[in-house]
DNA sequence: CCGTAAAGAGCATATTTATGCTCTTGTTTG
DNA sequence: CAAACAAGAGCATAAATATGCTCTTTACGG
């Protein structure tokens, strides 16, 4: 049911898992290396194991804990994203913690599970996250969905802001005064107030809180 | 194998459909009605059709298109989820169409489905969705993870706010003057001040754009 | 080649903000 | 009770912002 090969190989998708749990860690490998079209690469017992060892075989779908001891899970996925960027991150989880989710989710896994999903579902969630998708168990959708609802609607602006206009609402958004943007923007003051000019206009506002509250919210910037 | 009570009863799954073309919406309505545990009530052609009779029997899910002649899917979330705010409501498309998703979410779409979606994956997500669940098709999950992390993690604050800081903190973000924003509280504009500087020290900032800024991000206020 | 638009700059000035103090008045707590 | 603390208010003032004008350059379309 396996290849035995040492990288990705054949048409199985390679899997790997970071668990402190021995036992619950061997049983995914078990269950992994049992399914036809899965093959169970290395498991590790903490983030830094894995660090250390992933290297040797980059897996397509990494399965990860998110309370380990050491780093915490919900951490490592940025450095994972950082370092491979082509494998899927699902993390694994006992309870759907908030935090910790939207920790996760921010950081770049690409979806979330709980330790209770039934085998055949883990599987399935495997294969959707090397296809592109983005598994997770209903009660965390449940959450993201309406945390994305609390964000309310993004603002729709109807006048294009120039590159130039975005880059100063960042820096006021960041605290710059406008003699400091003007600095960083190699312009000066007067046509930093020119701009602010622009921006207010096309956002129909009057301030520079405002300013950046309706940029925020209409995602203009971040 | 369905009730044919008027009403919600027994323990079957009552969906409606809102979709234009007949030829589906008659396919969901026999797919769903033979099966074991779901029941299709009324069918409509219309949102505006929908919102004249479903009162007559408030289904437990509803099956919403997007792309709708008259008022759109995604607009009609809204007013359905105010009048049956118990009704769960899944969206149905073709195509994975940013825009419409998002605006369908935030405004109380409890999923999204495409239509290529098998008739298994649909039923199951149908009591995904009536169990608490938020059922998406992969694509469509995995754009709203990435739009997630568009948004960044969301800052921690050390320092708890007062109801009253976040309150003017609200209102410094919708452009109110020290001034306004006094009268609005019904405090003096020295009091506003001093909350200023208080909500300064707290999220470590020092002018009103980076604390609007920075109270968005870690979602203080919206 | 003229007119118009956009990017950039200058200047003036009324308002607003940021931040430093002090001072009540209650409330809580050792 | 005295001390400590939080909410609210006052005042002063340097710095920053909002907004009104005008003036170069380039670039672009007719």
């Amino acid at each position: 049911m396996h290849t035995g090969a040492g990288q990705p190989s054949s048409g199985a998708i390679c899997v790997a898992i970071v668990e402190d749990d021995r036992s619950l860690r061997e049983g995914l490998s078990l269950l992994i290396n049992a399914t036809s079209g899965y093959r169970c690469g290395r498991t590790y017992g903490s983030v830094e194991e894995a660090m250390r060892l992933l290297s040797l075989e980059v897996p397509d779908v990494l399965l990860l804990d998110i309370h380990l001891p050491g780093m915490l899970g919900s951490e490592a996925v940025l450095h994972f994203r950082k370092n491979y960027p082509s494998m899927q991150i699902l993390m694994l989880t006992v309870y759907a913690e908030q935090d910790k989710v939207f920790e996760s989710i921010c950081n770049g896994a690409c979806g979330y599970l709980l330790k209770k999903t039934p085998p055949a579902k883990l599987l399935e969630a495997i294969r959707e996250a090397h296809e592109g998708g983005a598994p997770m168990s209903p009660e965390i959708a449940r959450k993201v969905v309406t945390l994305f609802q609390k964000t309310g609607v993004p603002e729709k602006i109807d006048e294009q802001l120039t590159p130039q206009e975005i880059r100063l609402l960042k820096m006021l958004s960041e605290g710059y005064s406008y003699q400091g943007a003007a600095g960083n923007l190699n312009i000066s003051i007067n046509t930093v107030r020119n701009y602010i000019r622009s921006i207010y206009e096309k956002l129909h506002v009057h301030s520079k809180s405002e300013a950046v509250s309706k940029a925020l919210r209409s995602r203009l910037i971040n």
